[in-house]
DNA sequence: GAGCCGCAGATTGTCGACAGCGATACAGAA
DNA sequence: TTCTGTATCGCTGTCGACAATCTGCGGCTC
């Protein structure tokens, strides 16, 4: 980040950019519905849900909003909101939208050829998990890899839209008939998609992502299973409180 | 869209899917920020504001919230709403952002081969409107074009996309220094596109398209002003009502 | 004369309350 | 027994009010 030549423009420097109640609100939503915690498809009463999160119905209806805006959360006039539902059928336009996203990332990476210490880390990890049955903490990695895929383009923009399509895909993945499952196995095209980028070849890389995403639609469609699965059971539903965050500093995330 | 195989799930056929105030305040803020109504940069006290629109203050900040989430709006705590500004050193990253979305439609097009009329009418009609000297609208029509080239690649979610990015678009050009201005002629990338999307050509089309935008991003950077422009003033601010049928005429703006 | 402190005004953030709408359960008629 | 009309209940949508915070201004001190 440059630090510009304005003076008085905003001190980005000295006023750090605290977060809004809402803000707060609407990463603790995120969370409980990448975590299953509030389940796909389920109903979110206002006063309810308002109370377990320790705030009033006021600033929770406004960081519903911006669910809403993301698709998370689905709303109908007069009837509350609900967590978003993708469905099967849908799965293939929220995987186009990551390729979309993720392989203009992988050209970008390619090009500018920075350090990919970071994703060598996140692959590891994710093998490492893969080595036990916890599917969540699979999906996790999974998925923390690709944030970070995006984040090393360094374009703030794209990295927002990851961060949704994230929780979407984990929703998709939530939706699923048979239940969320991930792959035992790490799928080779990550070590292809690292030794791509490595070599900055634009071409390989995306290639390589593009046929990981798609094997991974076709597993959520149904159109492929070859792959051995882990299946697992959810958390159950629980919503913390957002204010301790605010005072104190509690760093779980 | 296919109807799926439940039958007590939800009759989208039967319940039409009626905006809520939310999405009209909504609706009206963007349009009001894509036509300069809300200048670029400029607070929005929440009573003045509410008040024009004929609400409450309560809708309006949900309604904030969704262009807060879409960074149409940006809040900060304690000191309000501001129409966000785009500065030229940050157009590059939008730009990227909107060649990852429109070259990922041009790419689904190429292959799916759908009719192209509608982008025919729409290039024709930029080409017509350039012909006079209204920059406004010359923008209209070539962010219109953009949008229904995305459009028919038939994804929502990149639709959904591409419409925050048109406004985001709108504000980066509001947000240049040197005022808002469009090119003269319209550029021969939209005839190579089209050309070639007609052919089936993916690689053309994805060039076509990437240069164009790479093209309008040069110019609002100051890097390349080898274009004749054209320059506009901007509308007086105004807001619409969004419930006028619950309001009676008030026609005052 | 410049900088700091304190106060007043205005605005935002939050909450409780009320009205309108939809969902549900129940009673009555075919 | 089943369908329908109705009444009740709960929830959402909206509004006004209060408290906390920020901004701007004036006075004071160095």
């Amino acid at each position: 980040m440059s630090v510009t030549s304005g003076h008085a423009r905003q001190g980005s420097v000295l006023r750090v950019a605290r977060p809004s109640t809402v803000d707060l609100i609407a990463a603790e939503l995120r969370a409980a519905i990448f975590s299953g915690a509030l389940p796909v498809g389920s109903a979110l009463g206002e006063v309810e849900t308002a109370t377990q999160l320790g705030v009033s119905r006021s600033p929770f209806r406004e960081a519903a909003q911006r669910l809403v805006q993301e698709g998370l959360l689905a709303s109908v006039p007069g009837r509350g909101l609900r967590v978003s539902v993708i469905a099967p059928e849908h799965v293939p336009d929220l995987n186009e939208a990551r390729i979309a996203i993720e392989s203009q990332a992988v050209r970008r990476i390619a090009a500018a050829a920075p350090a990919l210490d970071g994703l060598e880390a996140a692959l590891a990890e994710l093998e490492r998990v893969s080595e036990h049955d916890d599917a969540l903490a699979i999906g996790d990695a999974d998925l923390a890899f690709h944030q970070l895929l995006v984040d090393t383009a360094g374009n703030r923009r794209l990295s927002h839209y990851m961060a949704t399509l994230a929780i979407e895909t984990r929703i998709a993945s939530l939706s699923a008939p048979e239940g969320y499952a991930v792959r035992r196995t790490v799928s080779p095209t990550y070590r292809a998609l690292l030794d791509a980028l490595a070599a900055g070849d634009a071409a390989a890389a995306v290639a390589a992502i593009t046929q990981q995403l798609d094997d991974a639609t076709k597993r959520l469609t149904g159109e492929s299973t070859d792959v051995e699965m882990i299946e697992r059971e959810l958390a159950p539903p629980s919503l913390q409180p957002i204010d301790p965050d605010r005072l104190g500093g509690d760093s779980a995330g």
